[in-house]
DNA sequence: TTTTGAGTTGTTCGA
DNA sequence: GTCGAACAACTCAAA
């Protein structure tokens, strides 16, 4: 007799509620369940191998007693449930539309033992934070001063009574997760708890005093790199935010408002679970887009002609991450500049980067897209030469990531169609006109507004 | 209650 | 070269 703990993004042991939640009642079954969904293996490589080499990791934290199961959480937790005897499930809160629909289904399919949840991945539960007149916030401003005066608590304290039950995995999955977990990946981050917590120190360090000035810059390593580590729940945004507590100044003000995106937008598809996949503001509903398969293949494969555009998609193909600023720039060139679809470009940010969280990832799409909250206003098109000149002014960024241009001086790499054809190595010239396709989608998008 | 002004991430054009 | 204006429409907080 014992309870279950079902981790799902919370990958981790230290700063862990529903631990604390489990211990009293006996030895307590820590389980993880592959759901297929997760697994996937006709996309990206490095989103799973990620999952995986985490897995492993958490396996020796957990001292070698974490179940893994594999298949629908609808059979394989009421199944685990009463193999262990448990008299409770704990998890903490999934908000997130189809985790939220799956958790009710299980809960449904326990019967008398109760799905408890306690805490979620946010420092405030999705939900909370509110306007004075209690409905949900839709700018950020006003959502950030109300989540900041709302507070948080504190990280949570290990259990010193916790007494693991055994490993109660079936046949062969960690030969699975052992098998995928294996491979070149070249620059994954360091895994687990302690290469996330290492990171994070070696941020607070050396990046932090430079982060409000620097974050912008990919060529540098300006950013704290967290991101893969939330969306598993590696590391929870409480214990980033706890340490933060006696730094002060811009640079942590920062910081805490980058979290705060990830907090509103959770909130946000709280309120709006369709807006997953469905334009939140339906004013764009008539804009006309294009379908045009090989563009957007280029787009994918980082061959538009374009150097920042292809240096962004090709360090995602390669390393499963892409920074911030470069995020915005080639949604901004696939949706303005190749007239696609919004959910085309969030589809395969989801399938290959590393750290994508669903609603980070689905309303940055539609802030650019100019159909989401505070979106961009929709004259905003980004030039991607002036941001390549701006935010990565030596080339560096675009001379690793493009090395067809390696050789090219910094004017010449941001705009490679001013040097002859053979002195690029193979680079293409741009696959659209930039300044011909603005002007189209300024001129699309008054059609669909008239 | 009504009004006013500000609001993550930009670019171009013309003076 | 630098600089301000223009490029919508709507949410929300404060006056």
């Amino acid at each position: 007799m014992g309870d279950l703990v079902w981790l799902r993004r919370d990958l981790r042991r230290s700063d862990l509620p529903t631990l604390a939640e489990a211990a009293p009642s006996g030895p307590v079954t820590v389980v993880f369940v592959i759901d297929p969904v997760l697994w996937d293996t006709s996309k990206g490589t490095a989103r799973r191998r990620w999952l995986a080499a985490n897995l492993l990791t958490l396996r020796d934290t957990y001292e070698g007693r974490l179940t893994l199961r594999q298949g629908d959480p609808r059979r394989e937790i009421p199944r685990l449930a009463r193999e262990a005897g448990a008299t409770h499930v704990h998890i903490s809160a999934e908000t997130e539309p189809e985790g939220a629909a799956r958790d009710r289904a299980v809960d449904e399919a326990l019967g008398d033992v109760p799905l408890v949840r306690t805490g979620s991945p946010y420092a405030v539960m999705p939900g909370r934070v509110r306007k004075p007149d209690g409905t949900p916030y839709l700018v950020f401003t006003p959502f950030s001063k109300a989540w900041r005066a709302h507070g948080w608590r504190g990280p949570a304290v290990d259990p010193d009574d916790l007494e693991l039950d055994k490993d109660r995995s079936d046949e062969g999955l960690w030969k699975l997760v052992t098998q995928t977990a294996e491979g070149d990946i070249p620059e994954l981050p360091p895994v687990g708890e302690e290469g996330a917590h290492a990171r994070w120190e070696q941020f607070v360090d050396r990046g932090l005093s430079r982060y409000s000035s620097e974050r912008d810059r990919p060529d540098l390593p300006s950013t704290s790199g967290m991101s893969p580590y939330l969306k598993l729940g590696v590391v929870h945004p409480r214990t980033l935010l706890h340490d933060l507590v006696h730094g002060n100044g811009a640079d942590v003000d920062r910081y805490v408002t980058e979290l705060a995106w990830r907090e509103f937008y959770a909130d946000v598809l709280h309120h709006h679970p369709t807006s997953v996949w469905e334009d939140l503001r339906p004013e764009l509903a008539r804009m006309a887009y294009d379908d045009g398969p090989d563009l957007v293949e280029a787009w994918r494969q980082g061959r538009t002609g374009v150097p920042l555009v292809d240096a962004g998609m090709r360090q995602l193909l390669s390393t499963g991450w892409m920074h911030n600023r470069v995020r915005m720039v080639t949604a901004s060139f696939l949706i303005k500049h190749l007239h696609t679809r919004w959910q085309v470009g969030a589809q395969h940010f989801l399938d290959y980067l590393i750290d994508a969280d669903l609603a980070s990832n689905q309303h940055g799409w539609q802030w650019v897209a100019g159909t989401g909250t505070d979106a961009a206003p929709y004259f905003r098109v980004f030039n991607p030469v002036l941001q390549g000149e701006k935010f990565d002014p030596d080339a560096s960024y675009i001379r690793h990531w493009v090395p067809e241009l390696s050789g090219l001086a910094t004017n010449q790499a941001h705009r490679p169609w001013t040097v002859p054809a053979d002195a690029r190595n193979g680079y293409p010239d741009p696959v659209v006109d930039l300044d011909a396709e603005r002007h189209e989608a300024l001129d699309r998008h008054q059609a669909a507004r008239a």
